[in-house]
DNA sequence: TGTATATTGTCCGTTCAACGGACAAACCGA
DNA sequence: TCGGTTTGTCCGTTGAACGGACAATATACA
C-alpha cells in the first residue's frame, strides 16, 4: 500500500511507553523509590523493577547505595543533547506555519542562521496549492541576497551583524562578495527596516518564476529566525502580496516569538500543557 | 528472599532497550529516516516504525513533513531536565568514593552547597566498618560550624562567599547567627586555608562520639563541593587522621575535580567511553 | 513478646504484544 | 522499460513482559 500513514490512532509499544513514563516521573522527583514510582505512575511494582533494571543497564539511572533511592545520572543528558537550539524555534514554528498556510495560500518557511548563511528549517511547500518546487528544507540561502538573510541581518543584534559581515568577507561564495561593499549593505538594511520586511534580490532565486519576501522573528527584540513567503512573480507584485498578507505574516512571526519567550522564561521543566501522560492511560 | 539484588547479569526489557537505542541514535544524527536508523542501530525496520510511533505518541519525535525525516522535539528535554547540576558532581563522585573507602577505613561523604547550607549527597557510611550512625544522605550541615561548610566557604569564589554570608545573616537558624561576627569568620577561613583542610566545630556534631574534617573539591580553582571524613573521636586526633589520610583524601578530591573539568570541556554530547551500545547487542 | 501495617524483592504460569518474514507500492536513475 | 532502493503494512508465531502470589524485613504499637 504505502499510503501516507494517515495519522492513525496509534498504540505504540507497551513496555517502551512505560519506560518513558517512568523516566519522566524520575525527572519530576529526582530520587525515588520503587513504591513512589509505582504510586506516581500507576505502573505495577514488578514492572517498575524491570524498567529500572533496564535503565540501569544503560547507565541512565543509578541506585544510591545509602538511601536505596533511584537517581538519574549525568548520562540522561544524552537522551536530549542532540536537540540543538536552532531546532528549538523550528520545532515551535511547525503548528503555527501550519495554520498560516491556510490563511495565506502561498508557501511560507522558517529559516535560521547557521554557518554564515540562512537555512530553511521548516516549510509549508507541499501544503500550499501554489508551490512550484517541492522540498526546500535544508536549502542554504545567502545572507545578503535572500529575503530571509536580509530580514535576519536587519534585526539581529549589532555585534552579531558585524561579526557575520566580517565572516562573509572571507567567504569564497560568489554571493558573499558584496560583503565588501558597506554602502550596498547599508542601503539594503535601511530599505528593509523602513519597510519592516525584506525582499529577495534578483541575483538569487531558488526558482526563476518565484520571488520571496520575509519578516524577521523577533525574540526579545532581536531576530532569531526569518519567516519567508514565496510567491509566483507573475501573479502579483511584492507590494500587492504585502498588502494582502503582511499582517498575517507578522502575526505568525509574533506568535512564534511569543512562544519562544514563554518557553525561555519557564523553568525549562514543566510546561503545563502536556501531551505526555505521567500516569498510565487506563 | 529479599536478597540485596546482588548485581545480577540483568537482561532488561527488550523493546524498551531498543527504544533507548533509537533515541540515542536520533540524538547523534538529528533528522533521520527509518532506513538510516535501521542501519545505525541494527534494529529491524519494522521495529523502528513501532518505536518511532511510540516516541511520536509521547511528543518526543516529530516527522518533518517536507523531508519525511524524523526529528527530536523540544519535549525530549524533559527526559533529562530533572537532572540538576548539584547532582552532577555527586554522580561523578560515587565510584571515586567507593575506591576511597577501601583505602581510608573511615566513612567519607560528598556534600554540596544549596539553600544556605551544605547537604550530604553521597556517603560511604554503610561500606565503612567504622560507621556509627547509618544513613546521612540528605543531611543538612550548617555552613560555619560543619567541616564541609568551612571547607567550601574557604575556597569558593569571593563574591559567592560574600553573598552566602549575607544570606546567613538573615537566617533564623541558631547556627547561622555567627554570620554577624566577621572576625570569627575570618579566623575560621584563615585557619582552614593555612591547613588546607577544615575541621568541624564542637557546637555541631551529627553524632556526639564523632568528629569530622573535610577538604574542598576544587573545580577550576574554586570549591564546588566538600569531601568530609568522619572518624570516632576517641580513636584518634584530627592531626593523626590528617597525617595518615590527608593525601588520599586530597587525591580523591582532585580526581573528582578532574573528572568534572573533563566533562565540562567536552561538547556535552559524546563522551567517548561509553557503556551504552549504539548498535544492538548480538 | 506478639500482632498489624508498610515496604522491598523474587518467582513463575499465562497471555498478549513485539517480532520479523513477506509482500505491495512508490520512487529513481538508466 | 527495467532493475535497485526505499517506504509502508500485514499477519502468523513465539517469547518477553505481565502481575498475582509469596517471602522477608522493618517499624509501630499493644
Amino acid at each position: 500500500m504505502a499510503e501516507k500513514s494517515s495519522e492513525k490512532r496509534a498504540s505504540g509499544m507497551r513496555s517502551a511507553e512505560r519506560l518513558l513514563i517512568v523516566l519522566r516521573a524520575l525527572n519530576l522527583r529526582n530520587g525515588a523509590t520503587v513504591l513512589e514510582l509505582n504510586r506516581d505512575t500507576g505502573i505495577s511494582r514488578q514492572a517498575i523493577y524491570r524498567i529500572l533494571d533496564t535503565l540501569r543497564n544503560f547507565g541512565y539511572v543509578r541506585r544510591q547505595e545509602a538511601t536505596d533511592r533511584f537517581h538519574l545520572t549525568h548520562m540522561v543528558r544524552r537522551l536530549s543533547s542532540g536537540f540543538k537550539d536552532e531546532e528549538w524555534i523550528a520545532d515551535i514554528a511547525v503548528p503555527i506555519l501550519g495554520r498560516l498556510v491556510q490563511e495565506v495560500v502561498w508557501p511560507t518557511e522558517l529559516s535560521t542562521f547557521s554557518d554564515n548563511a540562512m537555512y530553511i528549517r521548516e516549510s509549508t511547500r507541499g501544503r500550499s496549492p501554489f508551490t512550484i518546487d517541492r522540498v526546500a528544507v535544508g536549502q542554504r540561502l545567502p545572507m545578503l541576497q535572500s529575503a530571509s538573510g536580509r530580514a535576519y541581518l536587519s534585526y539581529c543584534p549589532d555585534p552579531e551583524r558585524e561579526a557575520i559581515i566580517e565572516n562573509l568577507k572571507s567567504s569564497d561564495d560568489d554571493f558573499d562578495q558584496v560583503a565588501h561593499k558597506p554602502d550596498y549593505i547599508e542601503r539594503i538594511l535601511a530599505a528593509t527596516r523602513s519597510r519592516g520586511w525584506a525582499v529577495g534580490d534578483d541575483s538569487f532565486r531558488l526558482h526563476p518564476k518565484t520571488e520571496t519576501l520575509a519578516v524577521p522573528v523577533l525574540v526579545n527584540g532581536y531576530a532569531r529566525a526569518s519567516l519567508p513567503l514565496t510567491y509566483i512573480a507573475s501573479a502579483a507584485t511584492a507590494e500587492q502580496i504585502a498588502e494582502r498578507h503582511m499582517d498575517q505574516l507578522q502575526a505568525a512571526a509574533k506568535e512564534i516569538a511569543d512562544r519562544m519567550e514563554e518557553m525561555q522564561a519557564r523553568a525549562d521543566d514543566d510546561d503545563g500543557d502536556d501531551l505526555i501522560p505521567i500516569r498510565e492511560a487506563s
